[in-house]
DNA sequence: GCATTTGTAACTATAATAGTTACGAATGGA
DNA sequence: TCCATTCGTAACTATTATAGTTACAAATGC
């Protein structure tokens, strides 16, 4: 199955959306409308974001997000981490018997190879930035001057 | 977060005592006992690795499941694949705003990106096998000749 | 035939996630 | 200074996944 949780892929979603308004600050009701959701719920995965460094976010009139980082520097391995933190995994939700030889042990046992497990999800998310996703995403779309208006919905890329 | 589900230890622990017995049948009460949950949830992932081939189970007086191919040949990888499937991450639940270039984008994008990294995941489990785990449970209790009384809580290395 | 064990259905309990409403605090502009 | 706007967060509800439990038919060996 898959993990239970869309706050990886909501994330992503939202970095690519800041990374499209470049210097001006979006508002989680843009954000929530591209998305599809709530405006708490993108907040709440900004809240992440911004924990982790990678966004600002400012309150009041004109408020809003943006990166902290240029796209180039911040990894998918970045967002997973702040967003989803932890390990892949579960152990056991009850302990096992610790009278028998494989219940006593098998828990540390597993968890050394769940945490290299988690190492090789890092790695693997690593090696794709999210300028990567930003360049594939209709490639087709040229940068284009940004209107002073600010539309709820970001139909045109902003900056580079 | 943790993945929500502990299939996967469950089911590593299961085949760690299967492996453990040699070729005597083991029921799923013993199994239960040892990973303290109920045998219906046992029998559960043992029907998950059964579809995979991994263990054959058999019903009636003296039966019970074993392992359907050496430890050796099971790696945590085919395990996963078993009890788990399908993917590590979820895409949005609710279909992104396809008016917005990002929204109309993300889904096919990050689909790519984690069905990489599920890859990645398999093939980090790949290099570990039920062999290396039971080789890592306590390596000190040397294998044994089994009693012919089938107790309910496997304390002895059987076989090798 | 009978005791035993699996496979599975049906139900309940628990927990994680996301969606929603609400509101205080921060902020910038009039 | 006042006010509209926006964030941060608490509190609650709804939905879903997981696991735990009871129950029973079918398989099996003695």
């Amino acid at each position: 199955m898959a993990s239970s949780s869309s706050r990886f892929a909501v994330a992503v979603h939202v970095l690519s959306l800041l990374a499209w308004a470049g210097d001006e600050p979006v508002k989680s009701s843009s954000v929530a409308a591209s998305v599809n959701t709530n405006p708490v719920v993108i907040r709440r995965i900004l809240c992440a974001l911004a924990r982790a460094r990678l966004v600002t976010s400012q309150s009041g009139a004109a408020g809003g997000s943006r990166l902290a980082r240029r796209p180039a520097r911040i990894t998918l391995g970045d967002i997973y981490r702040a967003v989803e933190g932890g390990d892949i995994f579960m152990l056991h939700r009850r302990r096992p018997s610790q009278r028998c030889v494989v219940g006593a042990n098998i828990e540390e046992v597993l968890g050394g190879v769940l945490r290299e497990t988690n190492e090789a999800v890092e790695q693997a998310l690593a090696r794709t930035t999210l300028a990567d996703i930003v360049a594939r995403i209709q490639p087709c779309t040229p940068p284009q001057k940004r209107s002073n208006q600010r539309s709820n919905i970001i139909t045109r890329r902003q900056q580079s």
